[in-house]
DNA sequence: GCATGAACAGACCGGTCGGTCTAGTGGCTC
DNA sequence: GAGCCACTAGACCGACCGGTCTGTTCATGC
């Protein structure tokens, strides 16, 4: 990809988490990143295209972090999920604790825009169920009890997730993160 | 309260939840509601201060629900709890999944206006701390562990409940809501 | 019947928005 | 070295933004 390209967007990310898609200007990412407006307009159809595509590289992100995480064997599969977690947990404490990207887009976004609205909700989806294949064998093993309904689990993990990184950004403390993955893994197993 | 300001706010609830704070411009609510700018600008310093007093009148209303419902001495505690957030699941309903207008405009607002973030997050700890009293009255009953953490267990509640409202919004059911009240209440006696 | 001030009414303002347009530039191909 | 095209560059556009201003209406107290 051109060297450009990748500058916006990753500028688009770090600028889109702050200030939200209204609240984000084309001009200040022209600023910020020293690129002229014929440049940005040359790259990406529209300000939506855009940040469609700042999602992209968003969830691409996450999802090279899923494969680091879930594959790796030697690990119980239940203690790779909540690796999983921690490892995006560090990454919003580097980020200043401004939450997530697609939990911000969303909530902006979603009663206005039926094509971030499904976007995004595609994309939290694909990523539960990613989870849910991991603890699905987690169950298999015993480590979950038999009866758990891990597809659900795995959906209600996000959710919970999206709310602590939420008042992660209100608070700007991670524990909140902490907290919940404390509840929900301490709760699912002890069942 | 004087009507024409009652009926501003009360526009300013639905279409804030709707298109967030920077996709809602002033001339909206005043065609919605047939109010000149002149007397928007009279009860109203600022679009800010316009949308912060939205907010107020939305947790007055969640703080009359938490008093309707944690206060029935005729259910066990945490029934009362459950309770609750039954209620706000049928709000929610009524208003067509659009979520919770504190996790709306947390996540659009806090990373850009010290303002808003804190006011936002006052309300949701303000809120958690009710939940709290009435959790540490089942934990003294024997109805949760002696050695449960309540406070913290009503932030989790309250930061997963956040969760499960975004992701109605994204996925426009009620599904996410009652997973999560299923997986928390499950979970947290059980233990 | 007159003064007063809250509330209504909307024209108007500068600034900023997303987006377009034309011009220029550098490097590649043949 | 001519032609081509991806890319840079930024002036420019109409629309719309939040907010101000001037004026009017109307209920109330005296």
């Amino acid at each position: 990809m051109h060297e450009t390209k990748q500058r916006l967007l990753a500028a688009g990310l770090q600028l889109m988490l702050e200030h939200g898609y209204n609240g984000l200007g084309i001009q200040q990412i022209l600023s910020d990143t020293g690129v002229p407006k014929g440049s940005f307009y040359h790259h990406f159809e529209s300000k939506e295209d855009f940040a469609l595509q700042v999602v992209d590289a968003y969830v691409a992100d996450v999802h090279a972090l899923l494969e680091a995480t879930l594959s790796n064997g030697r690990r119980a599969p239940l203690e790779r999920v909540r690796g999983f977690f921690e490892n995006v947990r560090e990454l919003y404490e580097a980020q200043g604790y401004l939450g997530c990207l697609l939990g911000a887009l969303g909530q902006e976004l979603a009663g206005a825009s039926e094509v971030f609205r499904r976007k995004i909700d595609g994309c939290v989806a694909t990523i539960a169920q990613r989870l849910a294949v991991c603890l699905e064998e987690a169950r298999k093993r015993g480590d979950l009890p038999a009866t758990t309904n891990t597809v659900q689990m795995a959906e209600v993990l996000v959710d919970a997730w999206e709310g602590a990184a939420l008042r992660t950004r209100l608070a700007r403390t991670g524990q909140p993160l902490e907290a919940v993955l404390d509840f929900c893994f301490g709760a699912a197993t002890a069942r």
